[in-house]
DNA sequence: TTTGATATATATCAAATACCATAATTGACA
DNA sequence: TGTCAATTATGGTATTTGATATATATCAAA
């Protein structure tokens, strides 16, 4: 058996511009794990600082990227900024990344886990 | 409903860096739409080059690159190389993202198609 | 009020990388 | 050789990145 599943990607083709912002985003090892972390819920600059192991400006920068494109969201609290997914654009993406990478490199046409 | 799904990204994180680094290879259209064209079978790179619309150098450097991480092989055959993807990998996030951006936004936690 | 502490944001800089268009080059073959 | 297909080289510009410094915001205590 080869290629068992034909990919029906014409709908992705169309939007490629888009998809290929939204993939540039999360091109960045500290912006995706940025956005795995917030699929967990809402999360704070210093907690996700903690988190990921970044440079606190850096991580800063990358969420004021990700909110300019209206990724995600923030809400101060007192003295902390709590960032949030937006919307659930994002989650899609990343729900499926992690259906994509699930269970280190097994090859499998079809989805198992579903 | 706000977040129905708690979608586990530990496996995601833990291999940020290297998906990282294939997704900036699909953060750029031409590219994008290369790994789109080569889930459909094996492509010339002219063949390429009308469907995509590129500019021909562009295409060769971009599918250079693929190759040089491993996503695509080549095959020459007289004047023409056709391309193909390596192994199951990029079919898999091709697949993975399809299925986040199908059907324009509906809302939708489990994949459906599988 | 000021002062100090904490949390986050913004600014800046140099190095690296990415992108595009164009030109030159290579490989295969009639 | 000449031609077609593809690759590589080149130059220019723009963006990204990490590191560092500085600025702003909030609150609490003095």
């Amino acid at each position: 058996m080869k290629s068992a599943v034909r990919i029906d990607t014409g709908e992705l083709k169309s939007q490629a511009e888009q998809v290929a912002g939204l993939l540039k985003m999360l091109s960045h090892p500290n912006r995706l794990k940025i956005a795995c972390e917030l699929c967990a819920g809402e999360a704070s600059v210093s907690a996700l600082e903690a988190r990921i192991g970044a440079a606190q400006p850096n991580l800063s920068r990358d969420l004021a990227r990700m909110r300019e494109v209206g990724l995600v969201v923030a809400r101060r609290q007192s003295k902390s900024v709590y960032y949030r997914l937006a919307d659930d654009r994002l989650a899609r993406v990343i729900d499926a990344l992690c259906a994509a990478f699930s269970t280190g490199g097994q090859k499998r046409s079809k989805r198992t886990r579903n």
